[in-house]
This record gives structure tokens, sequence and C-alpha cells, in this order.
RNA sequence: GCCCAAGUCGUCUAGGUCGGUCUAGGAUAGGGGACUGUCACUCCUCUGACCCGGGUUCAAAUCCCGGCUUGGGCGCCA
């Protein structure tokens, strides 16, 4: 927190913590950090009150400190200039020694940092990481109002579970059992249904997951979005894709200064760069023998596992120089009831997945809004019609052809910065072990 | 849910295979001291630890069993 212009001869003033102080005996520098980041303090016998700096000497580090005083230009200061206090408060003392090494002298294990997050993330390094997230927000709403997507905010306390596969968690509503969300999907299509045309949510959803892997946690924020009136579902394709490059091309722009302290102290795996359109298109039969080629063999319409993504996304780079594919077309057996099949191969479906770097961002489809279709496929799969009936009343009224996907912001941040765990992209992760702060 | 691995000063680690000079070493942080341009300041000095419980043994940080905690892989997924 700044006052005043930080320009030669002006008194200002900076309050933030004091990360350290360097004492050279009559010579001593403070180094002040704030959300902007640092300001070096100057105090000598020569010209500082000695009850200041004794004041100074007794502070333990990352307390929370004002120092108003004179700004003066210096070539020898590291941002080129530095303070020469007149004032100097303590307005919050730290104790001492401090639970993590705040000032990353020494590597804390992510578990510990986790715990103590708050003073984690007073490290440049890592808030760096979330203003990139936010200023990645920014893009995403941005993109979408430039595109004329409605935004809508669905409820996340749902009474029925709506996709198989993944796991929810019960809650008590009342008297009644209730679910946190998994996903928007039905409501976004509802929307679609009641005549929204193009929707967009970002929120968080909820997966009871028990998954020990850097890549998933039980509440992330899924960037969501469904349109109405599409032809096929490259529309939909497209359109993330056209995501993809602008929210890159803002923090490109935007996030320089972010992006540098990522780089300049190593805290970022990968280089960002701008991809190029169109991202290439894969469809699972082609990924089976293109990974059949590299010695992996994936059993003909199954889905691919971790390390057939991973080599898929470095077979992909080799043959298009592309980090994003679509791997389209998939197999029936693998798709949910909703997944609107080929009409001319029945047993592959307009659904695709968009890998990054080996990892994927974003689920989408083409839904089947045919109602008797629908119906027919509820039943194929296995399950009761009765029980979606809620679902599968948005297609009985008209319902345009449609389709969506959705992107978990966390992984893009994490593929983009090329952190080693999700947990490291979440200011608050929610594991199977982990529930506080 | 299944499989594998790891827990040592506040923090990060060495040591463990072959049990015994390990009285547990180093770095960083913390206390004290020296130092007038540091920017991972430097130098001297001090304090500080073997996850918990049981077992084997003359002897356990070290080997075995159980527990707890954490990390990774798989299924699944964004």
């Amino acid at each position: 927190m700044r006052e005043g212009v930080f320009s030669d001869g002006r008194t200002v003033s900076i309050s933030g913590n004091l990360e350290e102080i360097r004492d050279l005996g009559g010579l001593k520098f403070a180094i002040i950090r704030d959300f902007e980041g640092r300001v070096q303090v100057v105090l000598s016998k020569k010209f500082s009150d000695p009850q200041l700096m004794s004041a100074l000497d007794s502070t333990p580090r990352e307390s929370v400190v004002r120092v108003e005083g004179v700004c003066r230009s210096d070539a020898r200061a590291p941002s080129g200039f530095e303070l020469k206090p007149t004032k100097y408060e303590v307005i919050s003392r730290a104790q001492s020694p401090l639970p993590i090494d705040v000032a990353g002298k020494t590597e804390t294990s992510l578990d510990l940092r986790l715990d103590w997050r708050f003073l984690d993330l007073r490290r440049p390094e890592v808030s760096a990481i979330f203003r990139i997230q936010s200023k990645l927000g920014l893009a995403v709403r941005k993109f979408f109002e430039d595109r004329n997507f409605f935004e809508i905010h669905t409820s996340k306390i749902v009474g029925q579970a709506t996709e198989g596969g993944a796991n929810v968690f019960p809650i008590f509503y009342f008297k009644r059992s209730a679910y946190l969300a998994q996903s928007p999907q039905f409501y976004k299509q509802m929307m679609i249904a009641a005549g929204f045309e193009r929707v967009w949510e970002m929120g968080p959803v909820f997966r009871a997951e028990p998954h020990h892997t850097p890549r998933h946690i039980c509440e992330y924020v899924s960037i969501d979005l469904e349109m109405g009136y599409i032809k096929t579902y490259d529309d939909v394709m497209r359109t993330v894709e056209d995501l993809m490059v602008s929210c890159i091309a803002y923090l490109l722009e935007n996030a320089q200064d972010e992006i540098a302290v990522l780089t300049s102290t190593q805290a970022m795996g990968e280089e960002i760069s701008l991809p190029a359109k169109p991202f290439p298109r894969v469809s699972m039969r082609e990924a089976y023998s293109m990974l059949a080629e590299r010695g992996l063999s994936i059993p003909y319409g199954s889905d691919l596992d971790p390390a057939g993504e991973r080599a898929l996304g470095e077979a992909v780079k080799e043959k298009y120089g592309n980090e994003f594919v679509f791997l389209t077309e998939f197999p029936w057996s693998v798709a949910q009831f909703y997944h609107m099949r080929k009409e001319d191969e029945p047993d592959w479906t307009n659904r695709a997945d968009l890998i990054f770097r080996g990892l994927e961002l974003c689920t989408l489809a083409q839904r089947e809004h045919r109602y008797h279709t629908l119906v027919e496929q509820t039943k194929e799969k296995g399950l009761n019609p009765s029980d979606f009936e809620f679902y599968l009343n948005f297609f009985k009224y008209g319902v345009p052809p449609h389709g969506g996907g959705a992107l978990g912001i966390e992984r893009i941040v994490m593929q983009l910065l090329g952190l080693k765990t999700i947990r490291e992209a979440v200011l608050l992760p929610r594991t199977p072990e982990r529930l506080t702060p």
C-alpha cells in the first residue's frame, strides 16, 4: 500500500511486510514488500535517527510496517529508487520463526505451504499465478461478451446427480438429501431450451472422486459454454479454439509482469506462445493408429488413458507443430446418453476433447436434442428415463440443435505455466485429504 | 477403491543398503557479535530434530510389524 508520488525528493510512504534487513553495520537496507512489489529503505548512522534504526532492527521479518520518508533516485537501488525514512511504525508484529520460509531461501513442501497458504501467497512468484488466473477470468468474460454469449448463474445445490461416472457430494438440504453440482451442463441446456441461444458460466463444480493425481481436485472452477443453432460440433470446437487463443493473447499482452516474475524465479516450467489456428483435429480412430505406431496399444473403442493423452500430445506436436489438439469422434461405448451420435456411423459420436500439452482441458459435444432418440439412448445406456424426466422434458417442447463444453480454469493455468500440480493453481485446494484451510 | 514410495532441527536436506565414534552433519531461519551500497550481503558464535506404538537385538534414526500423515501411479475425469 503506497501513498504519494514515488519520484525524486517527494515524501511518500509504503505499508507492507518487512521482507528482509541487510545489516552492514553502519548501513542497513530494509526491503518492504506490498502487493505492487518491493521497495528498498536505506538507513545510515550518518543520516538516520538512531531510535528509528534500532526500532527497525528489532522488528521480526514479515511484520506489517509503515515507512514514511523521502523518495530518492539511486541507480544502486534495485528498483532505481529508495526511501530515506523519517517515520517508522510497526503496525502488526510477526512471530518468529515463521512456520514456512517466505523468503524462498529453502524450498518448502507444497503440503506445508498450503497449510500456511496466507504466508505462502506473500511470495510474489506464488501470487503471480493467481494474478494470471484473475486476468484469465477477465479474458474469458471479454471473449464471451464480444460474441454475445449470455452469462448465467445456475444453482450449485441440486436434487439429483447429473452425469454418470463422477461421484457426487451428498449434502443435507433441510430434511431432504441433495448434492453439490458436479456440472452445470443440464442447466446450460435448459437455458438453450429457454431460448437463450448462447450461454456461458464460470463457477465452482464439485467432484467426490478419491484421486491422487497432480491434475485432480474435488472443487474446481469450470468455464462452461453452450451454443444453440449449431450446424455441427465443429462450431463448438472453433469457439473453444478461439477462446483459448484469445485468452493466451490477452495474457501475453496484459500479464507480462507476472509472467516475468515466474520466469525469473524458475517457477514456470513452460514458455507461453500463441498457438496457431486451427488446432489439429484427430479422430479417436486416427489416434489409435497414431499411438500404435508409437508402440502404445489402446483397445479399439475405448478412451485414452493418461499415458495415451501424453503420447498423443507429443505425436501431434511433432506432426503438426501444435501443442493443442482436438481428439474427436469419441466411441459411443464411452459416451454419455446425451451425446449425439454420428448420423452415418452410430458407433461414434459428435464428442471431442481438447488436449493441451498432453492433458485434457475441455470436453465438448453436440447434444442429442431429438426427444425420442434421446429416450432411446437413455435406455441403451441402461438408465431409466424416468430418473431423467426433468432433463428429458427440455426436449419435448421445441429446442434447437445445440452443443457445448466445459474447461477447468485451474488446468488451463497449470498447463500454460507448466506447474507441476494443479494444487499450485488453486488458492485453497480441496483434495480427498485436504479440507483446510 | 487398488498398487508403490516417503516421514530427521521452524524450513530444506545428509546419514539408513552393511545396526555400534551419530554425542545425528550441512544449508536456511532464530539469538548474540563484527562490518557504510547490500540486493541469496559476508564473517564469527550459540540454540535447535530421528512421525507414533510395538517387536528383534548386548545395542535401533538405521531391521521387522501396525497406525497416522504425505507424495506418486492406475481406474475416472476438467
